[in-house]
DNA sequence: CATTTGCTTTACGTAAAAGTCAATTCTGAC
DNA sequence: GTCAGAATTGACTTTTACGTAAAGCAAATG
């Protein structure tokens, strides 16, 4: 495990641009170090790409992901918060259950169609 | 079943705005039939809505939603089409499949934080 | 030492997906 | 027929998520 990346490197491993990833750092999202005024990026910021992206690429706003990252920091201490906490993790859940169905619905009707398209190639005499 | 809505009766069932639905139109998603100058919504148009929606939901642009519905429309009589129809099907399943690999993980480091809140709460000697 | 290479900041630009507002026009209920 | 409430068009605005261009620093390389 290496202790630091440069912003190319993370931006080649994961296929973005420099400015997306000091768009993340503007918007509070990562924190990476810096030597001088070279950004270093360690391990657990580069974790933290990586969820970002996921949630990116689930179509999630950035105030969305950076409500997402925050669960995943360490809880806090009091009670009344960790309840707070817990509904929060609940609605993302609820989301991202709709989002799933979403998803298998599209994937059946998907399905359907190549098979409306097979069923058309087999009428035409392809051979499939 | 209905034979025709009206575009209010759409914003209240989906829970967008008439902005948005006539958005759809000129972004040649919807074809609604015209009563004079007003729209009167199908029962195909009121599931294309849905679809749309469940699109966006998914966080596909416009375009990759245009890409999507046009899959669903009757197969192309061409042989050569049908396989290239065949192709961008199983594009759209990668992506979709990738998005739901997204969603797993995600859901899973939920999962991880809320059992996280709870070991906490129950060192703080709350009972759940 | 000069220059190339990579990183930085600052600032302005832009495409997508609607929101909002104004001015009409329609239309269906009475 | 008229009048209030819907619906329409068109134009302008906004927000989000970056892209892009300019200009400068810093280290390494020939």
């Amino acid at each position: 495990m290496r202790d630091y990346y440069t912003i190319t490197e993370l931006t080649r491993e994961f296929g973005v641009s420099t400015r997306t990833l000091r768009f993340y750092e503007d918007e509070g999202l990562i924190h990476p170090v810096r030597r001088g005024r070279t950004r270093l990026y360690r391990p657990s910021d580069r974790h933290l790409v990586r969820q970002i992206l996921r949630g990116r690429r689930l179509g999630f706003s950035i105030s969305e992901i950076r409500e997402i990252i925050q669960i995943y920091k360490t809880p806090p201490g009091e009670v009344g918060q960790l309840h707070l906490l817990i509904e929060k993790i609940d609605e993302k859940r609820q989301t991202l259950r709709q989002k799933r169905r979403d998803l298998e619905d599209t994937l059946h009707e998907l399905d359907r169609a190549e098979e409306a398209c097979v069923e058309r190639l087999a009428e035409l005499g392809v051979k499939t």
